[in-house]
RNA sequence: GCCCGGGUGGUGAAAUUGGUAGACACAAGAGACUUAAAAUCUCUCGGCCUUUGGCUGUACGGGUUCGAUUCCCGUCCCGGGCACCA
């Protein structure tokens, strides 16, 4: 074997080796238990940066792990293909969005190669492709037609300038992105799929998912947000042009504290409801509040952050249960499109309301009372908002609690039929309309006599033309005659088809399943996906915690429901890896929004400490921002793998990546151990090189104190190192290999007989560890040492008890807590015996001061600590 | 603003989830080898002090405990998500 670590020719080989045998295509079969492992497929953005990295080391890892403890393992990779960055680079560069994508998946696919995961290719899937959202469409219709899709109005950012729809990343300080428009919201038509039908089932079927971390349930929990509220209605007699009662003359809220109904003061509705429009007919300002309440965000995150404003609308409402006159008025924080449009006002009990009515001078009536804690008008004390308390100035709801007023007011609105308690989600539907060209069709023909019509089953896939080039302004479908142009299903007239894409979320939600379904599948999905499914272990990052993966429980139930799958949740367990940060540097230019740099355009000033104290730009010395933030293309921060791959090679670059933190852990990416993890793995080659000539033997008979120390070192590593992998603690199994190395270099070569017969044993175990980190040059040296053909069909080491075994053991000793020195005693010692060994210790007696002893508490294995 | 995480040496981190704080590394410093450099090897490395010893120390302030990085309460800071980025 070569003398020298060379890791060129070393990958090389082990992946003409992996290629050749076919190693990783996974056949379906009884013999073994199955492993899906699977990491989140990336979008084809240009390069890999080092969040691919540590994913798909990950997987790799768990993957090969698997195997080598007799798996029948599945590891998958595809194309999260559509997308908006593709119509962006489109628009930049004038190529199509679809060329764009196929060139940059064949650079990404080869980076993937370089670095040697054990992925069976034969699945590789992309999104775009027509053989893959056939059936997105296909089951879109399935849901037309159970219901589950429907179209209906939706809000969206509106660019009046390039007459497009924008994505919300698109709007920037509400303006448009490359025009700098002020963004208006629009209402149009799309579909959208009822999500909330299947709210209950998303929420209780968490608890079954047992391999999920506690604090991804939490988030989807409160995403899906089950409230138990009162939906009840004020009366008015206020009629709109028609002469009709605008409403039937009820206004409707929704309310989790009907407690508080007592303490109305106002109503508050959208911009765009009823009420406030008919309002806006004869009164110049409130038309004008409305006008530009059109021109807020969209977004909740600035809902809940602007300033709140309204003005009156000069109409009153009956309350339900006083019978007094209560005014409504418009307000920028309602949204339309969340319950009826319209809240009611309570300002002692609400935060929100209560700024609100001090703004305005509306009135507050305070009905809760805690104890005999004041209420003053002056400040929001954190007690007003509590739902521990009982009612006052609230007539025959005074002195009950939360839950008993709930029920009283509830069950009084009732009698009069103008509420009932009701059952409140925070989950929205899913709008899956995107008004962009890069994106899976809807399959829908618009005719003008038969309305919106389902393409026929036998007419899909609708076929998406791949070359378009967007320029920024509207969808370029709409000037494809030969796209939209078509005849109606069911009339045979001349009808358009719709040029609506569905949200990429949809191409994601599935994927998973159709990696596992046969090779030339002619349906969805097929027998061959029910043997490989549910996903055993899915890996990806903690910023999907919520809607991906979401989406994905959503659809896998429906698919349930059409009878296409038998599992009702598609993922066992999930390992959320941390995000790998890097820092961003941007100027914001006049008119708002970003503009980031890379880093090789500027000069960075750090501190001693190595902190950023500030960035030029080289070119011009302006000054720059930074911020701390995710790799990604928008931010011109993401490091390319590739020159640390061909400066150290892939088991470097694996290597170091699992080494450098745990993985659900953010990352604050820097390359400085880089160095350390390759030198490491020189030595690991170096020792082999050296043990290669020696003659390999069991270990037997008794061995120098030394060669024991080293076994039982090695031993009692690789036991903390299986604990640590069954925790997914890749970081410190990485350490585990450096300690075991270290452990056999400790040992000299001629220290004593039976040097050889451990090393043998130990180096074995090291590169069985090491391998599904670093697999090509643990593969390698496993052939060149003798131990076997393949490292993949190795067995697991397991630890000796043997080697493990020690006579004497060594415990704390502290005095009141503090640690005074330690203890030898016998290993299988009683605790009697321990703590008489404790008292009558030297430090012991020094730091007891003569003090009689209170307490002798012995943790068995650890410590001993005496309390006087 | 709301929901979910995180904060430990100069740096990345570890601590078998209440039991020796800083394993394993990186960087730095000193030394060995070398004509020299690189590579490699050895040693030092949280802070303070009166240094074969002691005090102190896990963002900050409290609490529970024989014992707290770990549990509880409060505060500050950082990251993720907030429904059209993926």
């Amino acid at each position: 074997m070569q003398q020298t670590y060379t890791p060129s020719d070393i990958e090389k080989a082990a992946q003409q080796y992996w290629e050749s045998t076919q190693a990783f295509k996974a056949v379906a079969s009884k013999d073994k238990p199955k492993y899906y492992c699977l990491s989140m497929f990336p979008y084809p953005s240009g390069k890999l940066h080092m969040g691919h990295v540590r994913n798909y080391t990950i997987g790799d890892v768990l993957s090969r792990f698997h195997k080598m403890k007799g798996y029948n393992v599945l590891q998958p990779m595809g194309w999260d293909a559509f997308g908006l960055p593709a119509e962006n680079a489109a628009i930049k560069n004038k190529v199509p969005p679809a060329k764009w994508t196929y060139d940059n998946i064949e650079y990404m696919k080869g980076q993937l190669k370089s670095l040697g995961f054990a992925i069976d290719w034969s699945r590789e899937l992309a999104t775009c492709r027509p053989e893959y959202y056939k059936w997105n469409q296909w089951l879109f219709l399935r849901m037309l037609e159970k219901g589950i899709a429907e179209r209906k109005t939706q809000v969206v950012n509106w660019d009046p300038v390039d007459q497009t729809v924008l994505a919300n990343e698109q709007v920037i300080d509400g303006r448009g992105w490359r025009t700098g428009a002020l963004v208006e919201k629009r209402e149009i038509p799309g579909y959208y799929l009822k999500i909330t039908d299947y709210a209950d089932e998303l929420l209780k079927d968490l608890d079954t998912l047992e391999g999920w971390p506690e604090r991804v349930k939490l988030m989807q929990a409160n995403w899906i947000g089950k409230s138990t509220g009162v939906r009840f209605a004020f009366s008015h007699d206020i009629t709109g042009d028609d002469g009709k009662l605008i409403n039937d003359g009820q206004l409707w809220v929704f309310t989790t504290r009907a407690d508080t109904v007592m303490g109305v003061t106002f109503c508050a509705v959208a911009a765009e409801h009823p009420l406030a429009l008919h309002a806006a007919k004869d009164n110049v300002a409130l038309a004008a509040f409305i006008e530009k309440c059109k021109h807020g965000s969209v977004m909740e995150a600035d809902m809940a952050t602007m300033e709140k404003e309204g003005l009156p609308t000069g109409l009153y409402v009956t309350h339900p249960l006083t019978g007094e006159q209560v005014e409504v008025w418009v307000g920028n924080y309602v949204l339309m499109s969340y319950g009826d449009g319209a809240v009611m006002g309570v300002p002692a009990h609400d935060e929100r309301d209560f700024a609100f009515a001090k703004k305005y001078d509306i009135a507050i009536k305070q009905v809760i009372a805690n104890g005999d804690k004041p209420f003053s008008l002056d400040g929001w004390q954190e007690w007003y908002g509590t739902k521990d308390g009982i009612c006052v100035n609230s007539g025959k709801y005074d002195s009950l609690d939360y839950t008993a007023a709930v029920d009283a007011i509830a069950a009084d609105l009732a009698a009069k039929g103008v509420g009932e308690k009701k059952v409140q989600w925070r989950l929205r539907d899913w709008g899956v309309s995107r008004q962009r060209y890069w994106g899976c069709p809807i399959p829908i023909i618009h005719c003008d006599d038969c309305g919106s019509v389902p393409v026929p089953e036998d007419q899909l896939p609708v076929v998406l033309p791949e070359d378009c080039v967007p320029d920024g302004s509207g969808n370029p479908l709409h000037k494809r005659a030969d796209f939209i142009n078509t005849t109606c299903p069911k009339c045979g007239k001349p009808a358009k088809r719709e040029t609506d894409t569905m949200d990429t979320f949809v191409d994601s939600s599935w994927y998973y399943a159709r990696y596992a379904t046969g090779a030339g599948a002619t349906t969805m999905v097929d027998a061959e996906t029910d043997y490989w499914m549910t996903v055993d272990q899915y890996i990806g990052g903690i910023e999907h915690a919520i809607l991906h993966l979401l989406y994905s429980r959503f659809w896998t139930k429906v698919m349930g429901d059409l009878g296409l799958v038998k599992y009702r949740e598609p993922f066992a367990h999930l390992l959320t890896q941390g995000m790998v940060l890097n820092n961003a540097f941007f100027q914001k230019p006049e008119g708002g929004g970003k503009n980031y740099f890379w880093e090789e355009e500027l000069d960075v000033q750090r501190d001693a400490k190595g902190l950023i104290t500030g960035a030029k730009l080289k070119s011009d010395g302006s000054v720059l921002e930074h911020e701390l933030t995710t790799m990604s293309k928008s931010k011109n921060n993401g490091v390319d793998p590739q020159a640390l791959i061909e400066q150290y090679g892939a088991d470097t670059a694996r290597f170091f990546m699992m080494f450098a933190a745990p993985p659900e852990q953010t990352l604050e990416w820097a390359d400085s151990g880089v160095e350390g993890a390759h030198r490491f793995l020189k030595r690991v080659w170096a020792f082999g090189h050296g043990l290669s000539t020696e003659a390999k033997a069991e270990v037997t008979g008794s061995l120098s104190e030394d060669l024991a120390n080293a076994r039982r070192e090695i031993h009692l590593t690789l036991k903390q190192a299986s604990y640590d992998l069954s925790k997914q603690q890749f970081n410190t199994v990485a350490s585990a290999c450096m300690k075991i190395l270290n452990a056999l270099e400790k040992v000299q070569k001629d220290a004593a007989a039976g040097w050889a017969a451990v090393a043998h044993e130990g180096f074995s175990i090291l590169l069985r560890v090491l391998s599904p980190i670093a697999p090509h040059i643990g593969h390698v040296l496993w052939q060149d040492l003798g131990y076997g053909s393949d490292i993949l069909a190795a067995a697991w080491p397991e630890p000796l008890e043997a080697a493990l075994k020690q006579d004497t053991i060594e415990l704390m000793l502290q005095v009141n807590g503090k640690l005074r020195g330690s203890v030898k005693v016998a290993a299988d010692v009683s605790k009697e015996v321990i703590e008489a060994t404790a008292l009558a210790d030297e430090m012991a007696l020094k730091f007891m001061e003569g003090k009689a002893p209170k307490k002798v508490v012995v943790v068995p294995g650890r410590l001993v600590n005496i309390v006087v």
